[in-house]
DNA sequence: CTTAATTTGAAACGATCAGTACAAGATAAG
DNA sequence: CTTATCTTGTACTGATCGTTTCAAATTAAG
């Protein structure tokens, strides 16, 4: 097929982003983004520019459909309420056979570091965002009293983030999904004490 | 050099574990593993089979030289300076310029997954391993009443896991080292409560 | 000294890698 | 209908991938 562009940018962007997601950047070469696209080199490169470049469209796309959606469980005005309620759409997801193990920016981290690239970069940002959004809640909780003053927002946050990424990790690296529902049952009730 | 082995195993299976601890399974050639243990690849091979079979070895002495070690700070009587101690310590590592950022063992969790391969079971293994040291530090805190009754050692466990997990994570991805001390900060305040 | 065992360097293996060149084919504007 | 523009399929690029082969070189045993 040739003339008018033939596909659905959108939708081979999603297919993309389950390949890298499920393997890994370096583990997914071209040929298998073609084949999960169903498009042919020349239409990826025309599309995108280069793989790298492909990776971080699909990040994007990842903060956008799944990263905002859940941090949306954190308007809710009891605090203990939007964690849990976060870890609990969070945990849905990780148990969902439709969707990758594990999380595609966690694993950009593990792959890329703090690199001084584009993808290095990016990943910095989707992390500081997210720290900011628990930060955020904490913040209130501790305001309107359902958190001791005497908490710290800002490494309560920072810890909270720290799980989300360990929960991709033991999601992706152990075959028991008690596991992560553990780790998060104990979190909730440290959160408690 | 010809005749009986030139060089030292051990000193070339460090070499390798710092390259694919720094750089991940992929991303790390056997001629970069020619480059950084100085050996050829006929002598690579001849010693250690396979590239996969060399990055198990080095998951071996990774476990050995730094998860054991970090281990034998949870024998702290108090349970409080035990889990302190033991993040101190990995804190202490992570922020070390002479060792590689993040973790070996949380590369290959995201890098292999729970795969049917010999790496994924070794990583499901350590986690597994590391966990349980968790876990009986917990019971026995419970058990001498440091930690209130009313809590579950098997969860908390899982949780204190996660977040050795999660700093790797933020180690490895985000450049404020300050992130993950907040993080710890944060664990323990929770833990405190 | 001879012989068997072992390690090493060099070269080559086919496969796969990301990326490009280019012409054929289709559309849209005139 | 003509022409300019854009997309796509095919083929190919040089580089690099992990691995193997093999003979030269050295040692250890008989």
């Amino acid at each position: 097929m040739i003339g008018r562009k033939q596909f659905d940018e959108t939708r081979a962007l999603d297919a993309a982003m389950t390949a890298f997601w499920r393997h890994g950047f370096k583990a997914t070469s071209v040929q298998d983004l073609e084949q999960v696209t169903g498009l042919s080199k020349s239409s990826l490169y025309n599309a995108y520019g280069s793989k790298e470049e492909l990776f971080t469209r699909c990040m994007e796309r990842y903060s956008v459909l799944y990263s905002q959606r859940l941090q949306e469980e954190l308007d809710h005005p009891d605090f203990r309420a939007a964690i849990g309620g976060f870890f609990g759409r969070l945990l849905d997801r990780l148990e969902d056979d439709a969707v990758p193990n594990g999380c595609l920016a966690t694993m950009a981290a593990m792959e890329f570091g703090a690199s001084a690239g584009v993808v290095g970069r990016r990943v910095e940002a989707h992390l500081d965002w997210m720290r900011d959004a628990f930060r955020r809640r904490c913040a209130r909780a501790i305001e309107d009293g359902q958190l001791p003053r005497d908490r710290d927002a800002d490494s309560l946050a920072a810890m909270i983030l720290a799980m989300t990424r360990g929960v991709a990790v033991l999601n992706q690296g152990h075959s028991d999904p008690a596991l992560v529902r553990d780790a998060i049952k104990g979190m909730l009730a440290a959160l408690d004490a």
